[in-house]
DNA sequence: TTAAGTCCTTAACGGTGTTAAGGATCCCTG
DNA sequence: CAGGGATCCTTAACACCGTTAAGGACTTAA
């Protein structure tokens, strides 16, 4: 049976869940498909191309989920709050989600959602820059937090330096409140939309 | 004359800036050395390695050039924004900074500097899991950002896809904005600040 | 003078992404 | 029904990569 490109993004989706992004190669993709590694060549034209791909085929299932407006009577923020937990778990749901999604351009296609976006923010109260401003700063806020969050999970095995609390109080009851990621994300996430909410009705009453 | 450690992380660190985190081997650095590849283990057990250390030194210098505590008169929001700033300044200094840092736990000697920080947030009014929460919120926003400002700046080459101003109308008025990224990074700083100073003052007067 | 330690070399292993050339197999056209 | 192009894959090879093993100089200390 010959393959085709989605046949061949599961089973890469599936290998890098298995194996980790560093332990994902060509050839190993091409012996899962029953296959010789040029043959991949075929239907993309380089791994990073391949990689791209991935990307977008994450993206698309992820927003799937998502409302791409506030339903009635829910508020610009919660409703942007919800759009960005979604995000968090999208890239959650697949091992190295995060470095897999970071160093990637949204794909032209994921445009009308972005500019519906912005129009939500812009009804709220946003000026069009404050809106792009903030839609990018609450991505590299995601971003960034996954990252780390799937960096730590990926070095899960060495066990963290020791930490003396009688020298480092503050930083040692912290231990245990940093690996509530839950709270921590939510956390960013509310202070990042307090400052949003409070620019915006500013500029309504001067 | 004879290698040492220092002397191999400056030239790695020269080479990155050259050739990028990518083009960067360990032949590539023996060579440059002088050297063959295997003698790099003499100094280094592994490229990991050497990338941890290359960490640690890029921090340091970073790290020599702020303030430990406020200012007498400075505010805590003012003081820990420029620590943020300087944060980006350093990872913008070399290629790749932000990929190389990302990935990295922060080495025990940085304990003494975060300790003083949340010190500096407790005195501020924070309870001490908010400024631990508050400073790993910061660091992923920073790194986050600069991830993606040096992913742009990798890609430079590859023009960005068309974008039909008349579909698009928000998100083609938000090229130009979006590519001021001073600008964009203290956006989502100050919203983030604005977001702890709301909640320390609340919690201060219930 | 011998012994230990330091710093590097050569050779090699098993992997990587990628290209070149060509062999099957299918489907459409004459 | 024959032929030809498009499709999809193979084998062979290239130039790299990180890393290990074994050992050779050279310096230092006893």
């Amino acid at each position: 049976m010959a393959l085709d490109r989605e046949k061949v993004l599961d089973t890469a989706l599936r290998l890098i869940d298995e194996v980790g992004l560093d332990g994902f190669s060509l050839r190993r993709l091409a012996k899962e498909l029953g296959v010789q590694a040029p043959a991949l060549y075929w239907h993309f034209s380089s791994k990073k191309d391949l990689l791209d791909h991935l990307v977008s085929v994450t993206n698309e299932r992820a927003e799937a989920g998502t409302a791409g407006r506030p339903a009635p009577g829910e508020t610009w923020d919660d409703w942007l709050a919800e759009g960005m937990r979604a995000r968090r778990r999208a890239m959650l749901a697949h091992r190295d989600g995060a470095r897999l999604a970071s160093g990637n351009r949204p794909t032209p296609d994921s445009f009308p959602r972005i500019e519906r976006t912005l129009g939500v923010l812009v009804e709220a109260g946003f000026t069009p820059e404050d809106a792009i401003r903030a839609v990018l700063v609450l991505g590299h806020y995601v971003s960034g937090f996954v990252l780390d969050e799937q960096g730590d999970a990926e070095r899960a095995d060495d066990e963290p330096p020791a930490l003396d609390p009688e020298e480092f109080p503050l930083l040692a009851s912290g231990g245990r409140i940093a690996l509530d990621r839950d709270t921590l994300f939510e956390y960013g996430l509310q202070r990042l939309l307090d400052g949003m909410r409070a620019q915006v009705s500013d500029a309504r009453r001067p």
